[in-house]
DNA sequence: TGACAGGTACATG
DNA sequence: CATGTACCTGTC
């Protein structure tokens, strides 16, 4: 257990944000929350700037502070919202809690394909039945079991009828073509995080499944690529209210950001 | 009842 | 290149 006081960050807020979707309250009180990342376990607990993460000092400078992007200044970032901009003051007050996360590519890439059409409540069903039918089982440090998200491997030998029985619907197919394309080396995931956000992005268009509305989430929220913008049905709504077009020029390298505060707003 | 949910693949002009 | 359409499923 360690402790820390942090600014701009809102836990709640990040499970709620719609780029994760393992993240949930442990219990009804809802100020704490778990989560894997990496095969790891993690609760979570926060009361005003006081966070507790259920680590070792160890296990958060390795890997929790980096997955949190707790070394960047969001402060900085709000800073630099245009003051006469009252949409987006908005959204940065409501949803200023949001850290852009750095989640595992493979994960993403298969919960973002879930994704598409599709409601948050039901994506966290598929992705917590993926686990629980192909995850490896593993303990965490109440001895309490837990699954982590499945390997490629596991995913490559599924059939697209056993995925449409599991409730993916038409998503089936794309998740075991995607498996198997990674698995088979035609997308190579080790080399994704040395490319440039463009060049990333058109590697994950390869994947069959992968638009370029979850190929910028990918980009977003696994390769931290800050500066990808998906637009979905909310910031297409989000994007009217600008007839002037949006400012992405005056954001340009971190509009990723702001876009998680509008989708924050927009679908509270 | 039908629209909608963080879209994509595929066919066509 | 741009537009149109089918597609699983649960919820309101």
């Amino acid at each position: 257990m360690i402790k820390k006081q942090l600014k701009d960050f809102e836990i709640r807020q990040i499970a709620d944000s719609g780029q994760c979707f393992r993240m949930r309250p442990v219990s009804e009180k809802e100020q704490t929350y778990s989560l894997t990342a990496a095969g790891n376990y993690l609760e979570i607990s926060q009361k005003d700037s006081e966070v507790i993460f259920s680590c070792t000092d160890q296990e958060f400078e390795r890997l929790w502070k980096h997955y949190f992007d707790l070394e960047t200044d969001y402060s900085r970032i709000k800073q630099a919202i245009d003051p006469e901009d009252t949409y987006l003051q908005e959204a940065a007050r409501i949803g200023g809690g949001i850290r852009i996360l750095r989640q595992e590519l493979w994960e993403t890439i298969i919960t973002f394909i879930i994704s598409q059409q599709n409601n948050i409540p039901r994506i966290r069903k598929c992705v917590d039945r993926l686990c629980e039918e192909f995850g490896e089982e593993r303990q965490n440090f109440r001895g309490e079991t837990y699954r982590v998200f499945p390997v490629p491997e596991a995913l490559a030998a599924v059939t697209e009828e056993t995925l449409r029985k599991m409730g993916l619907g038409y998503r089936a197919p794309y998740i075991v073509k995607t498996a198997r394309m990674i698995c088979e080396g035609e997308v190579d995931l080790e080399r994704l995080p040395s490319f440039s956000y463009e060049e990333a992005r058109e590697e994950l268009l390869k994947l069959n499944g992968v638009g370029v509305k979850v190929a910028d989430c990918i980009c977003l929220f696994a390769l931290h690529h800050i500066g990808a913008f998906p637009v979905d049905t909310h910031i297409k709504t989000m994007l009217k209210r600008y007839p002037e077009g949006f400012p992405f020029e005056r954001y340009a390298g971190f509009a990723g950001v702001l876009q998680q505060y509008a989708f924050y707003k927009e679908t509270r």
